[in-house]
RNA sequence: AGGGGAGUCGCCAAGUUGGUUAAGGCACCGGAUUUUGAUUCCGGCAUACGAGGGUUCGAAUCCUUCCUCCCCUG
């Protein structure tokens, strides 16, 4: 079979490749590159990306080539985040880039390149069951990532293969190391992904003009400055500079709220304070990779946010294309923008964004 | 002008019967974790106690002068 495997030149897509043509499979890697550095280079660290996944193409015996979706990443991803932060919301670029992205203009490529399946180092596995196909989690507990890709669809799921989904990262570095591929210790990415990780509010502010202004906490007090809305999420502590209050107690200040039509920033203090707590949220952009919407009683769980435990809920209400969740316990800065991600068990449902 | 009170890290704040290295918190910085943004965790953060003298073996803690701020009375 013809599968086509996105090499970013880290050591889990390197597996992926490694475990297929191992397994007999007529493999080719593609180095996507979706990001077009607008500066020096001090956070571009594609050009060594591209080195690592050339080397590893090498190491495996497969050829490998080079796309450039960089034109779509703006219009479909890059476009959607910067509305979203203007709206006040903080949205999750990769959960839109696997979608529009990795597993859309790369598997159309793919397609024309005459592949059947594509492939991507994603902790997750896929699991047919009675001509459906089922997102699972990846079983490496705590790596999971699956919920960035619960927006994919059945037909978009259907070919796609994630070989080191079954397995643990420790493994995966193990079979790179014994391979003799070079970027087995390399360190994970983190950041948005074919962005990298930059100083964010600046990164931000080069889109958004900084709009500063008061800060006031939930019950009234103007206890400081922030330098715009769109540089803070739900929840966050750092950043705000706020410390030392004579007329407060000792506790940290968290970003509680956002009130865009007088530009201020609500915090509370303590971390559990109620304001940061919610019980029911709800979604829109609903979107079910399972092919269908779970039932309203049945008994489900649900992240609010990547690397969250799940937690036990119920399907409160269901529309088309929106849903409400009731979660059997508090849940901590249930932020809009963010997915909601359900599953069953093991299996990724989809989910929706929170509105 | 007189009377009273206070000045310890960016902020809040322990310590003031003088005694080894000046608590703690918030903020901030660094690191760990992390394919969003966060959270969380770990580490760092006053040779210095408004300034200058003095007493003492030894002072943030006692004396003194000055400076600054607050309150009250003119």
């Amino acid at each position: 079979m013809k599968i086509v495997v996105g090499l970013s030149g880290g050591v889990d897509s390197a597996v992926a490749a490694l475990l297929l043509k191992r397994a007999g499979h007529d493999v080719v890697g593609l180095f996507m590159k979706n990001w077009e550095d607008d500066d020096d280079d001090a956070y571009c660290s594609t050009r060594e990306d591209l080195v690592d996944a050339v080397s590893a193409a090498e190491k495996i015996g497969i050829d490998i080539e080079a796309v450039n979706f960089a034109a779509e990443y703006r219009e479909r991803v890059f476009a959607s985040f910067l509305a979203e932060y203007r709206a006040g919301r903080t949205p999750n670029p990769d959960v839109l880039c696997n979608a529009e992205i990795k597993f859309k203009a790369f598997l159309d490529h793919a397609l024309r390149m005459g592949a059947e399946r594509i492939a991507t180092g994603h902790y997750a596995r896929v699991e047919e069951r009675d001509g459906r196909f089922a997102l699972l989690k990846g079983l490496n507990p705590g790596k999971d990532q699956s919920y960035f890709l619960h927006r994919l669809t059945q037909a978009q799921l259907a070919r796609s293969l994630f070989p080191v989904g079954h397995l643990h990262k420790s493994e995966v570095r193990r079979i790179a190391h014994d391979a003799g591929l070079a970027n087995h210790a390399k360190r994970d990415s983190t950041g948005i992904c074919f962005i990298g990780e930059r100083p964010f509010r600046e990164f931000l502010s080069r889109y958004l003009p900084r709009e500063p202004g008061p800060i006031m906490s939930a019950d009234g007090r103007t206890v400081g400055r922030h330098e715009g809305l769109m540089y803070y999420t739900l929840g966050q502590r750092q950043g705000l500079g706020i410390g030392g209050r004579r007329d407060a107690s000792a506790e940290p200040w968290y970003v509680a709220g956002k009130d865009l039509g007088s530009n201020t920033l609500i915090v509370v203090q303590g971390h559990d304070h109620e304001k940061l707590m919610r019980r029911r949220l709800e979604a829109a952009d609903a979107s079910w990779i399972a092919g269908e919407p779970p039932g309203i009683p049945d008994a489900l769980a649900a992240k609010t946010r990547y690397r969250q435990a799940d937690s036990a809920c119920t399907l409160a209400e269901r529309a088309t294309g929106s849903f409400a969740l009731e979660f059997e316990s508090d849940q901590w800065a249930v932020t809009p923008g963010q997915s909601a991600v359900l599953y069953r068990g093991d299996q990724c449902l989809g989910g929706g964004v929170i509105v």
